[in-house]
DNA sequence: CGATAGTGTAAGCGAATGCTTACGTAAGAA
DNA sequence: TTCTTACGTAAGCATTCGCTTACACTATCG
């Protein structure tokens, strides 16, 4: 989980996961999409993502498409969103201490 | 923004934000709940939680007081929802671009 | 077969990261 | 004032990161 978190810690690896989202896509046109980096920096990029379990890889003959792991993402998502939550759980429950204390104080 | 998602990619940083998410503690609270890992680190992390502006600093006397900046952390989480359902969004833009695109080749 | 795309990977490099130890500094306590 | 507590910060070090260039490999085309 944490691979996941460092490995969308980076823009470019963002959106190289905005880019095969929605569609399967060959390593050359997601290359071809960053015109500031070489396609072997994009590549390694793929393979970060990879490792995190965030992108699936399929062969085609000479090429290799890529797609976002929706599974993942959703876990992902759903571990950020029990940090955010858990926060606030935290607070529920510190809340309710505080008020068995009261009530320990006046009974 | 990036600064704060690098930020809590590291799990350290982001148990330090748990801890002073609903109650301002002092550095040294926060740094003895830490047994791996000198005084001097967390303060390093509590710099990169600040710079980040994840977290407030106030101080009281001797100590440094810190809490959560609930603010910066709900802007980052709006972020990051944005990011998850932009994806999307650019799903259905590109359904309505492949739409508007049969129209015309129709018309 | 040889030539040519499409792609991962090894090597190397500069910068950033996370840590430690040592030191600096500001606010009370004696 | 001197000592102590609570803290940040500088220096140094090993590791990781992101990148480039160069190379290796596989599939297709001729």
């Amino acid at each position: 989980m944490d691979t996941a978190l460092k490995a969308i810690a980076d823009p470019k690896r963002r959106e190289i996961l905005r880019l095969v989202w929605t569609s399967e896509l060959p390593a050359s046109d997601i290359a071809s999409h960053f015109h500031d980096v070489t396609r072997s920096a994009i590549s390694q990029h793929l393979g970060v993502l990879r490792q995190a379990n965030l992108i699936c890889e399929r062969r085609s003959g000479n090429r290799r498409l890529y797609r976002a792991n929706a599974e993942e993402m959703a876990r992902l998502r759903t571990f950020l969103d029990q940090y955010w939550t858990g926060g606030l759980d935290r607070l529920k429950t510190a809340a309710e201490a505080a008020q068995r204390k009261k009530d320990n104080e006046h009974g």
